[in-house]
DNA sequence: CTGAAAGCGCTAACAA
DNA sequence: TTGTTAGCGCTTTCAG
């Protein structure tokens, strides 16, 4: 107290107790009597006294902190997904510490390892595994502290894991444009993965490119590699939008179709975008009429494409995305989406974390029966539920 | 190590050396033999080692951690400014601690002072002003702490302060509409205030309202309230685009009926947009043909609600936000707006936030006689730069 | 229901 | 250049 904070012995002394027993009463502990916690919550008051956290950690090994690892914070759909996942942590009384690996692999990997923090400062982590390899050993990767995948897209998890509904999701998005008269339908994501190949996929492009193939080869639409763009961003779709657009105005050509209305410059432009035409280099002159977007950063780009074409959305063309980020309410056009339902995601994970650090407080209690005689700690597995949200840019 | 992890002890144990030259050696302080250094490396790499950052800061009353504080993750202004804010930090060996407010002046007050965290934890502390209250003794509510302001605003700053220049940045919007040809032009943000209060406003809205007041008057443009629209952030900016298109359309209505029925003093305004009136009693009908919107997410909602009432931007009307957020290169049309350099922002406060641990860390090493003769500990402030980017949304 | 003792793992200060 | 001593502020443990 001498030279500045007072510490927890100042209270006790000023409230005339043990140390013991003032740390009890600030704690909410039973075993109190109700006039003695009163003289010492009087006290702490009295003094502005402030719990030393550091002290704390460093007796207990709890710190209430849950980690948050998420490739970045400014791009629509994590600036959402954090935001919902440090909500929730917060209303549970516990206090996220979010990190940002800027997709680097290394450093997701450091979050979890090397990162000298997390041994001792975190109770739990929470990790977007997109960024993260495929089959890392995660349990043994952050040494067994509970932990929380989302969007981890293992066939058979091995820690507990929110899945978004990739497959359900990107489905439901091609069906609907489909309903919605499309016949011609581009898909802007990553590669072009054979349809074989998609039976056992494990992330989540992989799923979503799955959905949407489902529902093309369901209704007869053609699902190649002519039908492929690559774009995961803005950047990248307003490329794929210029090579769709391309395609399409080179399709109109070849069909000698004389719209007045036209853009001039369209007349089979084979690919004047070289970036595209590098990352795919061949693309049938097809009259594309739709375009679903593996994400809704993606669509937006997109849609900024076709216009610089001189496509309109949805008039030319109708674009779909996935995710509902909370910009497609406000884009013109508004965009089509699959909203997933981020705020029940972070209750998922929340619950699962808390059910973990609780089940491993309670091992140390030495409960040891009550643990063994539990289900054996088997990961569990959650998938959120998700929304159609049709708006302007796959208008009829 | 017992029971798990390695401690300090046991690499000291496996160098041959004492603790105390471990942790030297482990920390690269000087004074240590290179071979010495050499082993410990070794023993520490062989043993996993991770130092315990509890012990570590409970010890030293050092973190390294800095607390970054924000009103909330989701919005494409903060989430950028987060991410700036979070990398710079990371850039310079510390550790970026973030905390979202949701807008609430007591979660505000609470992160600076209250917050147990905040004494023992956080080794600096960078907030954005908005949502404090202005006049707050802050760096009294913090104790002491190194502690930066962002676009605090204040005249005479108490604290280290990176502002947004958001008069000259208000201004240069504004005059960019004129000089595309605007003469009607509709202020989007807070309150009307008369000029003669703007001499000294001390927030960035006022200044902002300050710099664009300004432009117009000098063009000898209307400032007063019948241009004042209530938005600061998309769904506000909606609602506020269908108040301007409305306008607009009643001007039209009103110049077509002119010459026929009624001569003089023309019809009452009708409204017919309830949510309008009900938020700006009286509005002109003016054919407004320009709008500065104090904030890009804002401008993104006028946009739309202005598409709503039919209206198209930039053919009908010119729109202009500030802030650069990185959306509106992607949007549709793409937003003009006035760019400011948040990674320069993040460079000063981090310049300013480090120059005032170090100077604490000296004055606690006992080197008085340097911190007396050095400048007294003035509050610093900073004031970064801009860019106009003229995009479509004000094309000519 | 309350208190006394012990020590979490590290590092500042000083001694050798 | 290295080692020894002491203790940061709290909480676990166990005795009263």
């Amino acid at each position: 107290m001498a030279n500045g904070k007072p510490t927890l012995r100042d209270v006790a002394a000023a409230a005339g107790v043990s140390p013991m027993t003032a740390s009890n009463a600030l704690h909410g502990k039973a075993g109190v009597k109700e006039s003695t916690r009163a003289k010492v919550l009087a006290a702490a008051e009295r003094l502005d006294y402030r719990i030393n956290l550091t002290a704390s950690m460093l007796k207990s090994g709890r710190s209430n902190i849950i980690h948050i690892i998420v490739n970045e914070f400014d791009s629509p759909f994590y600036s959402k997904l954090v935001q919902a996942l440090a909500t929730a942590t917060t209303e549970r009384g516990l206090t996220p510490f979010v990190e940002q690996t800027r997709y680097s692999p290394t450093a997701a990997e450091r979050a979890l390892t090397s990162n000298p923090f997390s041994d001792q400062l975190f109770d739990g982590e929470i990790i977007h595994a997109s960024g993260l390899g495929t089959n890392l050993p995660l349990a043994r990767m952050n040494s067994g502290r509970p932990l929380v995948l989302i969007d981890g897209c293992e066939e058979t998890p091995s820690v507990d894991t929110v899945n978004f509904p990739n497959e359900e999701g990107a489905r439901a998005a091609v069906q609907h444009l489909i309903e919605r008269g499309c016949r011609h339908i581009a898909i802007v994501g990553g590669e072009f993965v054979p349809r074989a190949t998609l039976a056992h996929v494990e992330h989540s492009y992989g799923l979503r490119l799955r959905g949407a193939s489902g529902a093309l080869l369901d209704s007869g639409l053609a699902y190649d590699e002519s039908i492929m763009f690559y774009g995961y961003n803005s950047d990248d779709g307003i490329k794929a939008g210029h090579a769709i657009g391309d395609a399409i105005l080179a399709a109109r050509a070849a069909n000698g179709v004389d719209h007045a209305d036209e853009p001039v410059d369209g007349p089979a432009s084979h690919h004047d975008s070289a970036s595209a035409s590098e990352e795919f280099p061949v693309h049938a002159e097809t009259a594309f009429d739709g375009v679903f977007c593996a994400n809704d950063y993606a669509a937006f780009g997109v849609i900024r494409g076709l216009k610089d074409r001189g496509l309109r959305v949805p008039d030319d063309v109708k674009v779909i995305g996935i995710d509902g980020t909370s910009f497609g309410a406000y884009s013109t056009p508004t965009l089509s989406t699959i909203q997933v339902d981020l705020d029940q995601l972070a209750q998922f994970a929340l619950d699962m974390i808390t059910r973990r650090i609780e089940r491993r407080n309670a091992a140390g209690t030495g409960e040891s029966a009550d643990v063994s005689a539990a289900a054996p700690d088997q990961p569990v597995r959650a998938t959120i539920g998700y929304r159609l949200m049709a708006r302007e840019s796959t208008a009829a």
